[in-house]
DNA sequence: CTTGAGCCTGTACTTGCTACAGACTTTATA
DNA sequence: TATAAAGTCTGTAGCAAGTACAGGCTCAAG
């Protein structure tokens, strides 16, 4: 199979994956005699891997170890679960974080009088400091 | 006021102030003969809008919008609210996908039985689609 | 046999900064 | 006053994580 193919097949951008391939997340694939990637089963496999660990907001440098672990055979589930609930952790900070963010936005639009002066809360609170 | 001075005043990365100035967010200070950039109150005030919206999660391009219609000094309430608004409705959407993740990864993390085998449902989930 | 689609490479662009290098100026210390 | 240290100047390169070309080949269909 072909880049082309590929890149329909997994519904990655085919840009996306020379840069899979560029950073060393996808293996380099065998060529044609002319020079075409010729993708196996297993790239597509790799591909969908880093595909879902993307979405799961894993960064590319997670996933790296992640694929060092899982492709060296030797993991444990101990291991991939570890980096698992570090990650959770991470995007529960983010959660909190946002919703700090939210309650912010939500007092300063709160104490707007919604008039048609150019005498605005909004800016005001965005000149004060948290 | 020198750039150094603003920075520390501000707690803003020195270079930032460059970028912000780059950018077209903060004007372009006067200099000394010699070529040093020279801050006023009007800029620090700015800066710290800025930075404040920056911290609000607002964009370059939404700050730049914001400004210009602080500066025009022809700004309406409603339209600064209205703005602020749309803002907190990206932020919610945002918090709403990072909920999704959330169970996700719990849900993933729970089908882990946590023994020392090469047998883990992570890696499984990893490379199933949606 | 020609046309168009697909693939190849390298490089530039994005966002929001941050971090240098190398030259210059200002300030502090001896 | 001389010199050292700290600050500032410019331009440029780097980060994540892709995306989007340009210009050249190659492959398949009509």
């Amino acid at each position: 199979m072909k880049r082309g193919q590929l890149a329909t097949r997994t519904g990655c951008n085919i840009e996306t994956i020379r840069y899979y391939e560029k950073v060393g997340l996808l293996p380099d694939p065998p060529r044609t005699e002319k020079g075409y990637r010729v993708y196996e089963h297993k790239h597509e496999q790799t591909l969908r891997f880093i595909i879902r660990s993307r979405e799961l907001g894993f960064t590319i440098e997670q996933i790296r170890g992640l694929l060092s672990l899982v492709d060296g055979g030797d993991y444990t589930c101990t291991e991939i679960r570890d980096q698992t609930e570090a990650h959770l952790a991470a995007v529960r900070d983010r959660i909190v974080d946002l919703k700090k963010l939210e309650a912010t936005l939500v007092e300063t639009v709160a104490a707007c009088n919604g008039g048609n002066t150019p005498n605005c809360p909004v800016v005001d609170a965005l000149t004060k400091e948290i």
